[in-house]
DNA sequence: AAACGTTACTAAAACGATTTAGTAATAACT
DNA sequence: AGTTATTACTAAATCGTTTTAGTAACGTTT
């Protein structure tokens, strides 16, 4: 039992493929109105579906984009995904989804896959170890949107959030309530550029409010030095009273860390982390939080895109700079009446 | 500046297309040593990439499967998709990734398109309004496999976790640890198949345990009803001791409910829940909860898909069982010494 | 009545691969 | 020497669409 196929409808309805193929893409002024409710008909009844594989060969397009993220179970990635297959979806177009893993190889492979694929174009929020393959599609008129990570030597249309300004806010706040001993925890290695902006947020704020920077209390921490690193940092002489954290991986350390220690937050000490988790309110401090506009990322990245495929100019590279929002709850220690500080002046300054 | 194509390949390695093909097709025998290394450099100079979609039309097979799931920012739906997603990229099949949201209309276009995209099966967490549509296909001979809720009227493969097992365990936990009041959360509506699994594990577990039912302690809500039916069932004469929610949806509601009125998890109230959450361990009182094999439901899906899509013939359908686990944390009123009461007998029996 | 436009179609050539059937040249066997 | 096998290829058909160029029939101008 074969599909059916366009040349199975044309005989049933007695018109020759051409006219059916019109009908299908619904060009009816190439028919009469009687062939075309013939034709109607007889796809209804044989349940004809078209074959998009061969469609796609003729017309070279496949109304299909690949999106590249670095790991599908992080809620990061998950919303940006949601974003693009929202905005995919209504623009008639699939997405496929692809986890590199921060893993160069799997993401080069993964590229050249969907390119053989001849999808119509790549979300992905690289690795910066393809930079070259990226570029040289790009050049070729293959349309490319990186979103998450910031590379100033691929030129490329990009959508970002506003590191710098969303790890400047946080550290302000926590300034803002008082703090003035705020530590920094990173991941170790070389540095991605998002995450390098997040630590220069952290100084800038420091620096706005004058307050001397204590390289004790930055620590970049490794899988393994993790434990002696915040056993460093906490059991000091002079503990900071704020931490603040520059990605979900590290808050979970540091919330782990500072729940098996017994030490209380936010009394004994304020948290404010970036990226929001999806349970942030229901812990026992809910967190303050600074959230990247992750769906947005997605249905923006999405929209360049398509746009990029749509219209076949090649314009200069465009980015796109969305901000972040900091969610302010009680791990900062925010209390009721403590509102008023939000509005009092650079404390040194 | 046009793609490469097999062509330019073939007249630059002065050899036919059928050679290179064969080239490609790793069918060495069918050329000469010196042909295939000339070969072999043309398409690294040309940088010849092979057209899937012109292949895929040819041999009729796309190497890409669909999945469908209910929602992706759902991390139920992230880990069966990452599942899904590692083991096809292993055996060398794409994934492309939809998302139903519950609603049929969207999940019957989801499965046409997929269709129409020549797609070589199809994972899909079905709501269950378009099993017709599914069981023609399956008929057909193509290949489905469902996950996560069970039809019995659709003959197909499927792999779903104990649920009943996983709920029975779960309010048998609670009952161990002494509690008898205790009170079940559910969302109201048509009962998917596999809530009410829980549902019966929660009334089968009494029942084994000869603990009388209270419908009182029963609770159905909908977005609506939500505090009305929280406060009916926290604020009665005779409280329940325990609660057990079927999903996370519930699970966040409930908890909300509860630090909003400031009853203490688990001194005042211990809560046992279905689902895991990323960050079940870092609430004020860690949860106990009913872990799915979610990631292994990916895997076992993708495994029985694809052997379906290899071996051409049609065997009876197969239903997989995964078993759920019951992670034992703090929110079911767990002390160190309470470990003694896991081996208690029966209390009434 | 010749010329031109419309209308309603169709035949055939793509798209870029795979595959089948065939062939020419050489080697091996009887 | 004649037959058969093997090696190393190629030509052409095919997959299921879209699209271009063409045509026959009919109506409308001039």
């Amino acid at each position: 039992m074969s599909k059916v196929k366009l040349k199975d409808v044309a005989e049933k309805a007695g018109v020759s493929k051409s006219t059916v193929s019109q009908y299908l893409n619904k060009r009816y002024e190439f028919m009469g109105k009687e062939t075309r409710k013939r034709i109607e008909k007889v796809i209804e009844d044989l349940r004809y579906q078209p074959n998009e594989v061969a469609r796609s060969l003729k017309i070279k397009k496949t109304n299909t984009i690949g999106v590249i993220v670095a790991n599908i179970l992080h809620p990061f990635s998950t919303y940006v995904s949601r974003g693009v297959e929202d905005y995919c979806q209504q623009r008639g177009y699939n997405v496929i989804l692809c986890n590199a893993d921060n893993d160069s190889n799997k993401e080069k492979s993964y590229i050249e896959m969907l390119q053989m694929k001849q999808v119509d174009g790549i979300i992905i929020a690289a690795t910066g170890k393809n930079n070259d393959l990226i570029y040289r599609e790009r050049e070729k008129g293959f349309p490319i949107v990186l979103f998450d990570r910031y590379f100033d030597d691929v030129e490329v249309d990009m959508v970002l959030s506003d590191n710098y300004q969303g790890a400047f806010q946080a550290v302000e706040h926590l300034i803002k309530m008082g703090h003035k001993n705020i530590a920094l925890v990173a991941p170790e290695g070389h540095l991605l550029s998002m995450r390098k902006l997040r630590i220069d947020g952290y100084y800038g704020a420091l620096k706005k409010y004058n307050i001397p920077i204590d390289e004790s209390y930055v620590k970049f921490v490794t899988t393994e030095n993790l434990t002696n690193q915040l056993n460093d940092l906490f059991r000091q002489d002079h503990v900071p009273t704020a931490v603040f954290t520059v990605n979900d991986l590290m808050t979970i350390e540091v919330l782990t860390y500072l729940k098996e220690n017994n030490i209380k937050v936010p009394d004994e000490m304020a948290v404010v982390v970036f990226d929001d988790l999806p349970m942030a309110s229901l812990l026992e401090a809910p967190l303050t939080v600074v959230a990247q506009p992750t769906y947005e990322i997605g249905t923006t990245s999405a929209r360049m895109l398509i746009e990029r495929i749509e219209s076949k100019v090649k314009p200069k590279h465009e980015q796109k700079i969305l901000p972040c929002q900091l969610i302010v709850r009680q791990s900062c220690g925010f209390r009721k009446n403590a509102e008023a500080n939000e509005n009092i002046p650079a404390l040194n300054a």
